[in-house]
DNA sequence: TGTACATCAGTGAACGCGCGTTCACTGATGTAC
DNA sequence: TGTACATCAGTGAACGCGCGTTCACTGATGTAC
């Protein structure tokens, strides 16, 4: 058996340093996490990753698209959980906030504009990217739609709720916000306020 | 004359250092800037910034207090041009985004955890960051007031807006918002939508 | 007005450090015969 | 089954770099007499 458990050399060593470089971004901020420290994290020498990425830099990259897939399922898993439209929009917000309040390097990194620029994603980021701006606005509609409400501004309003969720995930996770104070402020605006 | 235009013997590097940290922001992230940097954009020894701050970090967190204040200033600024409670509240949000679009490093700066904690803001500091959330606090009531609405929820609701220019603002100088796009979205939301 | 002295902001050499990256190597694995 | 060979993932030494911080120093300024 050719591609046993323990496979070539290490296994998978590729997956296995991007899990390292996961885990290190429990404690440290994306900027600070050095190629040598994920290589020591992942039980190897500093010069392995460069079998398996160019540089520090897609090396990270790749770190990032990981977090990304975690940030979207917990997103996807949250709105499912629910069946009103109100409370499906009010249950993205929260899982998007609680994502960043529970693991803020990782936010960090997946917003991160030098090691993770929105304009070149990676193949397998992409994808991931589009699908949470249209789960997104599928909430959005949703929610226009059971108040009875013109979907002209649909787009716009999706963009500010956007805004609205990843200004408070920001918030939060900067320690400028407790995070108690996030449900009643979506409530606020997403509520009965203005019928 | 003692304390001459050119003082001491600089003259007033303290100042002089600040201004070079504020510079160095327009092309850096501020986790990349070094003392030493700083200390070479203010034509001085690497060794002469240890007189006026007692680390990289006490002249980083000065930096970030010299750009609150200006960030403060053009908020202010924004609001006092206008008369209209709902176009003073969305005037706010478009200078806190414009800001966050010119100097995307200097407003990083100002929320990054790790370099101004805001835990243990400066005695400088602190009062800007109170009379800021006065101000946006002040605009929310105003335009609830114009609106002839309760201000029951006026804190969440005024911590909502806050989380929504806070991530237009983000999402603009990180790249995945066009700047065109904040207007409307602040309209949408803020305008006659829920009458 | 002149002189001796204290102050202290800025200098430049030096330290030790962790970093990203390169490179010749090694040795385990898989393949051909 | 056994042997020779090719592949290539991982190693460890080495490189040059910029960094933060320390320290003895220097020299211009201000002050006391």
């Amino acid at each position: 058996m050719s591609r046993s458990a323990s496979g070539y050399h290490h296994g998978d060593l590729r997956r296995a340093l991007v899990a390292a470089g996961v885990t290190l971004l429990d404690e440290q901020p994306p900027g600070r996490i050095s190629l040598r420290e994920v290589a020591r994290e992942a039980g190897v020498s500093h010069a392995a990753p460069y079998h398996h990425f160019g540089d520090r830099g897609d090396l990270l990259k790749a770190v990032g698209d990981e977090c990304m897939r975690d940030f979207l399922d917990r997103q996807e898993s949250a709105v499912a959980a629910e069946n009103d439209p109100a409370a499906r929009l009010v249950a993205l917000g929260e899982a998007y906030v609680a994502y960043a309040a529970d693991r803020p390097h990782a936010f960090a990194l997946i917003f991160d504009p030098e090691l993770c620029p929105p304009g070149d994603a990676s193949p397998e980021r992409a994808p991931l990217i589009a699908r949470n701006e249209e789960l997104l606005a599928e909430c959005v509609v949703a929610w226009l739609e059971g108040r009875g409400e013109a979907l002209t501004d649909a787009a716009s309003l999706a963009a500010a709720l956007w805004g609205t969720v990843h200004g408070l995930a920001g918030l939060v996770s900067e320690g400028h916000l407790a995070r108690d104070q996030v449900m009643p402020a979506l409530q606020a605006l997403v509520g009965d306020r203005g019928r």
